[in-house]
DNA sequence: TTTCAACACGAAAACGTTTGCGCAACCCCT
DNA sequence: AGGGGTTGCGCAAACGTTTTCGTGTTGAAA
């Protein structure tokens, strides 16, 4: 097992000091022309790669993108890390990813075990946990420290520093208004609690939509799931609440839920009621994952993009990792949404 | 902005030498209570943290593991990822993830920039494009460097390391006796070419099935769809294949697929053709992801339990790592798979 | 008063790089 | 032959740690 070669082997199997292998790998004309040659072939012979480790040191940077995201089996997440190694990849960044897994805790723990020196800066989405104690001390610590930090999706207002969203209002209301134009008069909108900030502006959109219209909005249209645990773990009491949804409201004829989950178990629910989609009933979801295109009927959803949100993020990280200018100044890139339209509308 | 704070910063404000902090930090009973407690004061007021990257430096080793993948927007793998993520924490490590695209030419750049220094091991799944050019020149020689590899699902014999697998064979066997049981007299596969190894285990363990059961396999069942490129991005052509098996075997009552993908689009195609699930026609998949839980019918499918595949990768990566001992003696885990009924069979 | 252990700390090496600077050796010109 | 300019290379510092070893001071024992 022939480990790894350094400058000090080559040096001294060579009879020459490190600095001079250093110069002559790096082609400095300061080094004569056979010596040079010497040092870089016998280099390519073993394969001489510099250690990263050491560069990092030296240099002060790791060429590393922290990640942070509430979770990484979900299609969003991991095409926004997509977005996000592509462009890192093509700069010549590398990419680590912690998982906060929703929790306040796992969060502050990652990120403090990056920031010492593993990384250049962050990229992240806030978990649920700590935007319900709205604690964004970790945050602010962080980039005192001259570490910077891209947000994106969930993102805070207290918080300064660069961000990359999709317009969650318009895109949900141009939804909801497409329901409307497609003659749904009953609406309801099945979402989250208003602590998740992108719930809170999807619903937003949704009244917006409704009120323009001059449609009264109507709390019992209105559907608010508690997010306590994984929705996937709680299939069953999502379905009981929207057929309570169902019976509450036997006129429905339009639904905008804030993401694929909600809608297809809606759908799903409804075709146990014996609704027909899109006959008796229009959905729309959030959120253009696979769920969306394999469904049946195919869900018509409101795409966010989610590689150009990574694509964004990494690139307004890097240059700023690489602007000369210490200027403070921070940007909030909004992508614009897309209304994808399957079977599930008309 | 106050930059993270160095022992050298500490040991000039208090005017003793850097050695002294260090060994104050640690508790190290060589310094005076007094001085101990002093440097510490100041360490946990300027919330000194050591330098990860200097640690690295010094230990010649990272505490971080490398993943690489063909691709992350993929139920399973990101589900893995979760797995390795999970019990790397627990042991204190962090994980670096590199995509290859199923690219062999990405493969090896990120392994190349990874394996100077940056991490301590690999965990990856093959290439696509790796697996049918049968190079696997870059596995041995970062084995050889004295870097571990543990390999998981996509594994190839001719490389000597720790792997992961599922009982591929077993696992489609069985699910073919399943549909022999359930009354399907003509089953069909859909799978890949045999290049990808699971692949090839899953068509064995269907034709292994027929055979037990004196069932004669008649080519004109067994599909195997070239994947050249990102089968998402080929939808229709995987539609119109499928339809020719239907039309070319009218008493077609039992698929098997070998992933998701191609088990819902013969649900798709079924559908379309006026085909009854489970009645006229039954369907198995491979791989338990979100699309078999909320298809319509739900897929009864064969999980690999991708969590702990990823979670048993680790510890054999970190056991590695971290046992004295330097004997060369690799594994071969082997999880079983487990069918998950739902509504796709009888 | 001398001797010696215990104590508390500093110096320095090491991990693997890069780079500014110093310094010989050589050549050319006067 | 002496001065000045090039050429080619080595030295050493620096990045931030940890750790071994050395050393000066103290106090106590002889």
């Amino acid at each position: 097992m022939k480990r790894k070669v350094t400058l000090k082997q080559i040096a001294k199997e060579l009879d020459v000091s490190i600095g001079t292998v250093s110069k002559a790998l790096r082609n400095s004309k300061e080094i004569s022309e056979d010596t040079r040659e010497k040092i870089q072939a016998f280099a390519k012979l073993y394969n001489y790669k510099p250690n990263n480790i050491a560069l990092s040191l030296k240099n002060r940077k790791t060429k590393t993108i922290g990640i942070i995201i509430p979770e990484i089996v979900h299609h969003f997440f991991s095409k926004v890390i997509m977005g996000i190694e592509k462009v890192a990849n093509k700069r010549g960044y590398n990419v680590i990813v912690g998982l906060s897994n929703e929790s306040f805790d796992k969060e502050v723990i990652n990120m403090e075990m990056l920031a010492n020196g593993s990384i250049d800066g962050f990229i992240l989405s806030i978990s649920k946990e700590t935007l319900l104690q709205q604690d964004y001390h970790h945050f602010k610590e962080t980039i005192a420290q001259g570490m910077p930090i891209v947000m994106f999706d969930r993102v805070v207002n207290e918080v300064n520093c660069d961000k990359v969203i999709v317009d969650d209002f318009q895109g949900s209301k141009n939804a909801v208004k497409k329901l409307i134009a497609n003659g749904c008069r009953h609406i309801a909108i099945i979402t989250t609690k208003d602590y998740v900030s992108v719930g809170r502006l999807r619903t937003q959109g949704y009244l917006e939509a409704l009120e323009e219209h001059k449609f009264e909005p109507e709390s019992g249209l209105i559907l608010k799931i508690v997010e306590e645990l994984d929705a996937e773990d709680h299939l069953e009491e999502l379905e009981r609440e929207i057929e309570y949804l169902f019976k509450d409201n036997p006129e429905l004829d339009g639904i905008f839920a804030v993401n694929e989950l909600y809608a297809l178990t809606a759908m799903k629910v409804a075709r146990r009621l014996n609704k027909n989609i899109p006959e008796d009933l229009q959905v729309i979801g959030f959120t253009d994952g696979v769920l969306s295109k394999h469904a049946t009927p195919g869900l018509t959803t409101v795409s966010q993009h989610a590689l150009q949100i990574g694509e964004k993020a990494a690139e307004l990280l890097i240059d700023k990792l690489e602007g000369e200018t210490e200027e403070e100044s921070y940007q909030t890139v909004v992508l614009e949404t897309e209304l994808i339209e399957r079977e599930s509308t008309k």
